[in-house]
RNA sequence: GGCGCUAUAGCCAAGUGGUAAGGCAGAGGUCUGCAAAACCUCUAUUCCCCAGUUCGAAUCUGGGUGGCGCCUCCA
C-alpha cells in the first residue's frame, strides 16, 4: 500500500513497524460541543483505513483521545454552571452517537486526558531534566521550542519563517514567542491537579505525545488527522516527543482535507459549521459517510445541500442493488454458473485503488462498476445461477464492509414481516391475478403507508422497508 | 512575507504520458396493467489560459489567471 506522508510530501510504500501490525493514532476531539461536519470527515476516511488494513491481513491497535479538560470546556462549563466534567461527559457521549450512526468503529482505546493526568506529568518532568522546558514562577511550564532543531520539519517550515509570522505576545515571559506551553497554571475557579509546579492542568499537546507513547510506544506507524493539525499540535507532539526518545514519532502522517462551506473552511471560530447531528436530521447518517468517502481524503470538499441530494440517491442505488441480488438469490434456481463475470478483476481493482493512498472515490467508481454489469448481465436473466449470484453477493459485501457502506439494517428487528403485513401482499397478489387493478393499486398505497414498497418483478413481487 | 493545496460536463468526482471511470440531475426509449427497480441511447472532439518538451499531454516543464488553506484555538 502506497500512503501520502506529510513529513517528506510524498507518496510512500507502506512498511509498518513490525508486520501484520499497524499502530494508529488519531487525535480525536475536545468535547465541548456537538461533532460539525469538519470533525466527521477524519473519523470516517480514518475508519476506512483502519477497516481496509484489517481486510488485508493487519491487526491494527487503533487509539483516538478525547481531549477532556481544556479552556473551552471550562468556559462552557462556567457559562452553564456546572463542573466541567458534566460537559465533557455529555459531549463524549453524543460524539459516540453520531460515531456510531455513521458506523465508524470504536477505536482500541480511547484514553481521556483526565485518566492521564500522572503520565503527563512525569514526561514534563522527563522533559525539563533534559532541558528541552522550563517552569516559570507562576507555575506554567513551556517547550523550548528553538533548542529542538528539526522543529518545522512536518509543517515544512523553518523556525525563522515560523517566527516572523507569530503574533508578537505581550505577555512575554516566555523565552521565546514559539515556545509552547506544556502545563498551565490554573487560575481561580478552575480544575487542577497538584505538581511540581503547583496547581495546574496539561496543555493540549502533550497529552498526545503521553497518550501516544504510552498505548503504542516510542514510534507509531500512522498519525493521522485534519490538516488543520499539522502546525502547531502536530509539530509539537514531534518535539515534545522526539527530544525525549532520539527517535521517530511517527513514520507516516496522514492528513485528510477540509469541509468547505461555499469555498470557505468550515471551522467552529467562523460559525459556518453544521453539526452532523443537523445534517443527519435531514438527509440521515449514511449519505454523510458517502460525502466523506466520495472524493479522496486529502481534497477539499465543499458541503451544500443539493450534493447531500446526490450522496442519498447514490447510496440508495447501491442499496437497490443489494435488495435486488437478495431477492435474485432467493429466487434463483441450483443452476450452475453460466453467467461470466470477472468479479477477480473486481476485487483487484478495488483492493489497488484503495491500496493507492486510499483512494476511496476511484474504488467507488469500480463498486458501481460492478453494479451496472450485474445489473445489466446477471440480474436482467431469466433463470439465475444461485452460484454465481452468491458470489456476486459476496464480494459486493465484502467492498461495502471495507468502506463501511450499507450498514442500516432495513430488514430486521423492527420491520419483521408481520401477519398483517403478509396478507395484505397475498390479497394484492390475488387482485393483480384477476386483474382488478384498482383493488390491486389501492392495497400497494396501503402497504406504502405502512412503510411497505412493493414491486413486481417477472419472479413475483417484492417488498422493501423504508 | 514564508509554506502548501487546487482548477475535469448542469452538479459531484476518478484519471499523473497513449487518446476522458463512476455517481447525481436531465431527454428519449425498453420492460410493466400502471408503477417501481433495472437496462439501452443521448448529454466534455475535450480537461482555466498561453507557450514549451514529446510521435503523442488533462497528465511533464515554464509563465499567467482564478479559488482555498496553514503560519493564532480548530478535524
Amino acid at each position: 500500500m502506497k500512503i501520502y506522508n506529510t513529513l517528506t510530501r510524498k507518496k510512500e510504500d507502506f512498511k509498518p513497524l513490525s508486520s501484520g501490525k499497524v499502530l494508529i493514532y488519531a487525535c480525536g476531539p475536545t468535547v465541548y460541543n456537538y461533532i460539525h461536519l469538519g470533525n466527521a470527515r477524519p473519523l470516517c476516511v480514518f475508519d476506512v483505513l483502519r477497516r481496509f488494513l484489517e481486510y488485508m491481513g493487519y491487526e491494527v491497535k487503533y487509539v483516538q483521545n478525547f481531549t477532556d479538560v481544556d479552556d473551552k470546556i471550562i468556559n462552557k462549563a462556567i457559562e452553564e454552571g456546572v463542573n466541567f466534567q458534566e460537559i465533557s461527559k455529555k459531549y463524549i457521549n453524543e460524539f459516540n452517537k453520531d460515531s456510531s450512526g455513521l458506523n465508524v468503529r470504536k477505536a482500541t482505546v480511547h484514553p481521556l486526558a483526565t485518566e492521564n493526568i500522572g503520565e503527563i506529568i512525569n514526561l514534563i518532568e522527563k522533559i525539563i531534566e533534559k532541558d528541552f522546558a522550563y517552569a516559570l514562577p507562576n507555575g506554567d511550564v513551556y517547550f523550548k521550542t528553538r533548542k529542538f532543531k528539526s522543529y518545522g520539519k512536518l509543517s515544512n517550515q523553518t523556525i525563522d519563517d515560523l517566527r516572523s509570522g507569530a503574533r508578537i505576545h505581550v505577555d512575554q515571559m516566555k523565552e521565546d514567542p514559539l515556545d509552547f506551553a506544556l502545563w498551565k497554571s490554573s487560575k481561580p475557579g478552575e480544575p487542577f491537579w497538584e505538581s511540581p509546579w503547583g496547581r495546574g492542568r496539561p496543555g493540549w499537546h502533550i497529552e498526545c505525545s503521553s497518550m501516544a507513547g504510552k498505548y503504542l510506544g516510542n514510534t507509531i506507524d500512522i498519525h493521522c488527522g485534519g490538516q488543520d493539525l499539522i502546525f502547531p499540535h502536530h509539530e509539537n507532539e514531534i518535539a515534545q516527543s522526539e527530544c525525549l526518545t532520539e527517535t521517530k514519532f511517527a513514520n507516516y502522517w496522514m492528513h485528510n482535507g477540509y469541509i468547505n462551506i461555499d469555498n470557505e473552511k468550515m471551522s467552529k471560530s467562523k460559525n459556518n459549521f453544521f453539526t452532523v447531528r443537523e445534517v443527519a436530521q435531514q438527509y440521515g447518517y449514511e449519505p454523510i459517510r458517502y460525502l466523506m468517502i466520495s472524493s479522496h481524503y486529502r481534497s477539499p470538499i465543499n458541503y451544500a445541500p443539493d450534493i447531500m441530494e446526490q450522496c442519498k440517491s447514490a447510496v440508495q442505488r447501491l442499496y437497490n442493488f443489494k435488495e435486488n441480488l437478495k431477492f435474485a438469490v432467493e429466487k434463483s434456481s441450483l443452476l450452475k454458473e453460466e453467467a461470466k463475470i470477472n468479479l477477480e478483476d473486481y476485487k483487484l481493482r478495488f483492493i489497488n485503488a484503495l491500496s493507492d493512498d486510499l483512494n476511496t472515490a476511484d474504488a467507488l467508481g469500480i463498486v458501481f462498476e460492478l453494479v451496472k454489469e450485474v445489473n445489466s448481465n446477471i440480474l436482467s436473466l431469466k433463470s439465475q445461477s444461485r452460484e454465481t449470484l452468491e458470489k456476486v453477493m459476496l464480494i459486493f459485501n465484502e467492498m461495502m464492509s471495507v468502506l463501511g457502506l450499507l450498514y442500516e439494517n432495513k430488514n430486521s428487528e423492527d420491520n419483521k414481516l408481520n401477519l398483517e403485513i403478509e396478507n395484505l401482499i397475498k390479497l394484492r397478489e390475488n387482485a393483480r391475478k384477476e386483474k382488478n387493478w384498482k383493488r390491486a393499486d389501492e392495497l400497494r398505497d396501503l402497504l406504502n403507508s405502512k412503510g411497505v414498497t412493493i414491486e413486481d418483478t417477472p419472479q413475483g413481487t417484492k417488498f422493501s422497508f423504508k
